[in-house]
DNA sequence: ACAAGGATCCTCT
DNA sequence: GAGGATCCTTGTT
């Protein structure tokens, strides 16, 4: 499968949320398939790390569209996103689930032993299966070698709802419609909430 | 220099 | 379903 362009990050932080199912993160021979996104945007969107403005964490979010975004949640976990929407205006995708296609091994030996949906359905669990730290934060998933974003198949049918996690927001952004998953998968971290995502 | 809190995960019950 | 782990980032003094 091909390298994503940095354009593909280009659209703001909804529709590159949606586009995102079905592609491959690439590290190391793991390749994940990608199959639950979150969208986060930008001073609007109380949710987001970037409603308060630019600081030296969150400064890949500011940046041009195809960078991953990694900070430690909690203490413990990293969390991957993917940087999007145009140079100077922020936005970000939180990638909370995926799905393997290949080095099952290795990322059964940095889950603990673990197997099945339980290995990937949630965002620090993908952060540790691909081994990230913030090092990786700023790097751009469209160049060659280290950690990259490639082409995986076309997701037709998904399935939206409400973000998980994000309490401390407005009311109106805690509803809005903004994460995304695969229809029908299993490797999805939390089905509630979820519906078509065609108008209805 | 300090205090508060978090886009989570795991282990219980 | 509930609670603790764990430490960095941020805003404030």
């Amino acid at each position: 499968m091909n390298l994503l362009p940095e354009s593909f990050a280009a659209a703001d932080p909804a529709a590159t949320a949606r586009a995102l199912l079905g592609q491959h993160l690439v590290r190391d021979g793991v390749v994940l398939r990608i199959t639950e996104t979150e969208a986060y945007g930008a001073d609007d969107d109380t949710a987001s790390h970037a409603h308060r403005g630019r600081t030296p964490r969150n400064a890949p979010m500011f940046g041009p569209p195809g960078r991953a975004y990694v900070y430690l949640c909690y203490g413990i976990h990293h969390l991957l996103n993917v940087t999007c929407g145009p140079d100077g205006r922020a936005g970000a995708v939180l990638i909370r689930a995926c799905e393997p296609v290949e080095g099952l091994d290795l990322v059964r030996e940095r889950r603990g032993g673990k197997d099945g949906p339980v290995l990937l359905t949630g965002p620090g669990k993908v952060g540790a299966a691909l081994d990230l730290d913030t090092g990786w934060s700023g790097h751009p998933l469209w160049q060659p070698g280290g950690l990259e974003l490639r082409t995986g198949p076309v997701v037709t049918e998904a399935v939206v709802g409400p973000r998980i996690g994000i309490g401390y927001a407005e009311p109106a952004c805690q509803e809005a419609p903004l994460r995304f998953a695969v229809a029908g998968s299993r490797w999805v971290s939390h089905r509630r909430g979820l519906r078509p995502e065609r108008s209805g």
